[in-house]
Parts: structure tokens; sequence; C-alpha cells
DNA sequence: CAAATACATGAACATACGCTCAGGTATTTG
DNA sequence: CAAATACCTGAGCGTATGTTCATGTATTTG
């Protein structure tokens, strides 16, 4: 045996003997990702750690927008706020109606909002 | 004036004619993002972006655990997983203790895991 | 129909990022 | 003390990503 006076660990391990249980996540907490389901959260989170589209998020929050509206208050180029909207449609963050030659985007549901405003109160400390 | 018949988006505007109203949040909703603060919520989402640290939180979600053991169950690279445990570190999500030669990370506070879970039953569909 | 407007898109470029690799520190062991 | 272990760190490399620029499409206007 090799239990030394190191060895306190809560699980009683030492790292050479472990990676044998890797048991499937036993009562109620969270399961251990496999790396598909992290692969996806992952891409989910990363729509939103871009500046320019949260603040886009931002802005739909409290209205509907057309594409130049936006470019004009966040004081950027059309076609760079049409490539960040294009991602943002890709993540079902935003639904748009077409009028006339101006397409106004909203977002999609609530639930991003929920997330938002969680998350913008966790960082004020 | 100009109103043609196209205009009824839902403040009355056109383009060109907007810009000016920048209304500093009225009520109570989400106040648009100055840059500085979606800089900042950037990159704590950007955190949250990766697919290894994902399912680092996972495991520590349940339990503390070595950086050698992290490294087994994730198979990957102790230094690979010492490096994201320091982006971990650096946004404040992770806690750890040293014990002789070992490294014990746990989850800084349970806030991390609600939003994990949050995100997690969102795209469940 | 021709010009203008609103938006979308692909290529290009600069930057950011995750992993590997080589090395370094601290602690334990013989 | 020398070897081994657990972890950390910087440089380098390939890939991903955000913006600009040029161009294309659809709609409106004169």
């Amino acid at each position: 045996m090799r239990m030394s006076a190191v060895d306190s660990s809560p699980s009683g391990k030492i790292c050479e003997t472990t990676c044998s249980d890797h048991h499937p996540s036993a009562a109620g907490k969270v399961d251990p990702l496999v790396m598909g389901k992290a692969q996806k959260m992952g891409e989910f989170f990363n729509v939103l750690s871009d500046p320019t589209r949260l603040r886009l998020i931002s802005l739909l929050a409290e209205e509907e927008f057309c594409v130049c509206d936006l470019a004009i208050q966040l004081e950027m180029t059309d076609s760079a706020i049409s490539h960040q909207l294009r991602a943002l449609r890709a993540a079902r963050l935003v639904s748009y109606r077409k009028l006339g030659r101006q397409v106004f985007y909203r977002l999609h549901d609530q639930h991003v909002v929920d997330l938002y405003r969680t998350v913008h109160e966790h960082l004020e400390e």
C-alpha cells in the first residue's frame, strides 16, 4: 500500500490510483459532460462572448430594430452588424420580419434576457 | 417630410432620421450596454465558451478534484488542464487549496452551477 | 428603367485562443 | 541529496473569429 500521510483527499484517492472509477453520475447533480454536450454548450456561450452581440441583445431587449438603426446606435458598419445578426440568427436568439427593404429584428424569446440579466447582476460583485 | 407607406416601424422611424434619440434607458429593463460593460460581460461568457472548461466545471460541481485526477478523467494533459484552470481561476469561478504537492480545485460558489444548469436545460429544446 | 436604399455575403486580414512541448518550482521519497 | 511527483508557465503553432472591403440582391423612388 501507499496511502501516506498526504492522502486526505475527500475520496481518499491518489492520482495514480484513481482513473478507474468513472461512476456515471450517481444521484441528481450535473453529470460529467461528454464532449458532445460540452461542445454544444460551449457554442451557445460562445455566441454570448462577443461585446457587439451582447450590445445588440441589450438593444433588442427593449425594442424591435432594423439593421440600419442597430448599426447607427452601435456606431458600426451595416455589414458588421449584419454579420453578427447572422450569428444570433443561427443560434436562434433572434427572429426577424421583413418590411419593405428593411428587416426588423427582435429577441426570439425572453429566455436570453433572463440569462443576460443574471450574469449582468453577477458581475456587479 | 418623407414618411412613406413603408414606415410602420414601432417607433415610427426611418433609419436616416433615427440616430438622435439615444434615450438613456428609461424605465426598468436592460440598459443599452456601453462598450465597457459589454466587454466585461463578453469576457465572462467567453470563459464558459470552451468545452474543456465546461467539462471541468461539470466535474467540480460534484466534488473536489486535484489537477491530475481532472486530467485523467478528461483524458487530457496535465498541462492543458492547468492552463484551463488558470482561466477559471482568473474568472474567479474556482478556488483551490494546496495539500502537499497536490492542488485541489473546487467551484468558488454555486452561482456558476445555476447558470450551467439553466443553459443545459435550455439546450434540451 | 436607372439610381438609391437596406441588407446579405464571401474573401482577406489581423487578432485571440487552445493545445503541445520544453522547461521550471515545490514537495515528497528513498 | 538525488529522483520522482504534482503542478505551473512561456513560447510556438494551427485554427477560429470579428471587422473591413467589395460585391450582390431585393425593394423603393424619381
